[in-house]
DNA sequence: CACAGTAGTGTGAGCGTTCACATCGTATCA
DNA sequence: TGATACGATGTGAACGCTCACACTACTGTG
């Protein structure tokens, strides 16, 4: 285990130390940028690290100033639009201001994605920033009460001790598209719900219908599958089967509407002017489907600049003690579709 | 700067040794599993661990270990979805290791990418996978032999010293397409290339170009865009214009060719009779295009794999001195496009 | 019953770095 | 000219952990 022939020494702040014939201490002021350094010596320093190139070890560091200048970023998917926009949004942020973001995806097989977390916390964030995805509102306050550093949510309204929680307002969302309908005259929506992620499909699920329920008259058929093309075609059809009378569909994700427009296109129902469909995210490939889909889009960045703005707030002034809610402000992107 | 608010010490080993009232090597022994630790105080330390909600410090252990059981993952952007694909196979693969896999997305506007990746290596990874993009073969070349750690590069085929390269045959890939086409009948090939990335669209124009005169008599035009819908689009649109007797295009990337796609409803070509459309990447809703697209997969999970196990053997024995190449079959999946 | 072997545990040192403090030399001022 | 200040540098200790070794008590053996 130990000399492994693959791994070989870097230079340290020792060697460094010795080519410049100064103490260590020196050599640390001059990576830290101290600026009591006399410059003749700073240079003499400056070309001894070019020539070994010498890297300072920012474990090292870490261990003694108590700070890695590192934020851990934990999502299921980078894949997906809207966790992958944040993470890059998170990432760019992060760099402007002197802080590496350690992205790692989260395991859900380890015990609902908590073990990635600890896993995350042993590498000495100084901050963590995390979709829920599977883990409970319990799961992330136990999390937020042990870690001891800054926690931010994203994507789960939900006010937790500790926890900054950044999300879409969903009932701005579902106002937003049942509004939309009801002024196209549709009346009997139809929703395909996520039969994955309990609490963020509750949210959306708990907002769609209570927008629903406060137009007047519109009736409501759900169906639930795995967010995905294949499974929304599937819920679609189901739906669309059991009330042939739905004039509208709302998909708990664009794959999945994308999969309501197969359904369409299959019982041969024109979008819109038989079913009108409208998604969520505004992933590009809605632009270009057959119609292009109706969708409601959130500013990924937006989000992104807040949840590193509020890690770093957290470390300056500690989290909220009882927790606090951001609320984004929904678009919603007309299209074809509806 | 110090005792910021919001950053609360954890437990170290010596408070689990407090706790357990046994010494610091004791409880370490626990921890990493060590077999000459008698039953009873290994259920005291335990215990304690338990209460105290002792997680060892990673960086310390990696500190006097000089081993971090964690391997770095860079690439542009992992919403790409063989990026994406390949990131989450080497995480999968880590965990079943023991490793912890730290991603991150490199940074063009950093030294080409190279900023990131020293960032990366100041964290104490053992072993760094790349994809490379931006980065030449002399950039890799340069890192591998400063970085102190095996290095494995993705998607691109190139000798470099002390490198493995895992690549697609793009050989294999070029004519498995060509071969297609001209099995169709389709004798004037356009191709959409990326103006990004030089090196890895250069392999691939130089596969497609040497696969296309080896085929008796097919003609060749050629355009290059950025690698998205729209600019492949308006690049199929000029070369189709500049070259009308074309009847198929080969796309870069799927979204490219998607592009072409449009072009092609634009002009009022039909899709595969007048031109045949041919991309790359395998995304999933090239399966939902009209006509759905024929793509070239390649086996993003096997890459990974064998992308975790070079950098595992990089561990054990070192480096290849001269280099190692490890090309993966592509596979040509047809649809309605060709 | 002395000797070795071994299971279980503890101790000092050191990984690479920064912090707090000490030391030195030189310029500044009354 | 002596006191004072400050700029430039160096030294010991510590961060949390593991390694190498030392130590103690058993157990078994001839």
């Amino acid at each position: 285990m130990k000399g492994r022939p693959g791994r070989v020494d870097r230079p340290t702040i020792i060697d460094v130390a010795r080519e410049a014939d100064v103490s260590r201490q020196t050599v640390s002021r001059v990576v830290t940028n101290h600026p009591r350094v006399a410059p003749a010596t700073r240079l003499r320093v400056e070309e001894a690290i070019a020539t070994l190139g010498y890297r300072p070890n920012r474990m090292a560091r870490a261990l003694v100033t108590r700070t890695s200048l590192t934020f851990g970023f934990a999502a299921i998917d980078m894949r997906d639009l809207h966790f992958g926009d944040t993470c890059l949004g998170m990432q760019v942020a992060a760099r402007e201001h002197g802080y590496f973001l350690v992205v790692t995806e989260l395991d859900f097989d380890d015990d609902r994605g908590m073990g990635t977390l600890e896993t995350l916390l042993t590498l000495g964030v100084d901050g963590v920033a995390l979709f829920p995805s599977l883990l409970s509102d319990a799961d992330i306050e136990q999390f937020a009460a042990t870690c001891g550093c800054p926690v931010v949510m994203i994507g789960r309204e939900s006010k937790i001790p500790n926890v900054v929680s950044i999300a879409m307002d969903e009932n701005a969302a579902a106002a937003l598209i049942v509004d939309h309908l009801v002024d196209r005259g549709k009346m009997r929506i139809g929703i395909l719900m996520n039969e994955m992620f309990p609490e963020v499909v509750h949210q959306r699920y708990v907002a769609l219908r209570q927008a629903i329920g406060s137009g007047t008259g519109v009736a409501l058929d759900v169906e639930a599958g795995y967010p995905k093309i294949a499974e929304g075609r599937i819920a679609a059809t189901t739906l669309l089967q059991r009330s042939p009378d739905l004039d509208a569909l709302i998909g708990f994700n664009d794959t999945m509407a994308m999969g309501a427009l197969l359904a369409c296109d299959d019982l041969e129902l024109r979008v819109p002017q038989d079913v009108a469909i409208v998604g969520y995210d505004g992933i590009p490939f809605g632009a270009l489907t057959n119609p292009p889909l109706t969708t409601i889009v959130q500013d990924s960045i937006g989000m992104a600049d807040a949840a590193f703005r509020a890690l770093l707030s957290g470390l300056e002034d500690g989290p909220p003690p009882e927790g606090e809610v951001m609320l984004w402000e929904p678009e919603l992107l007309i299209r074809g579709s509806s």
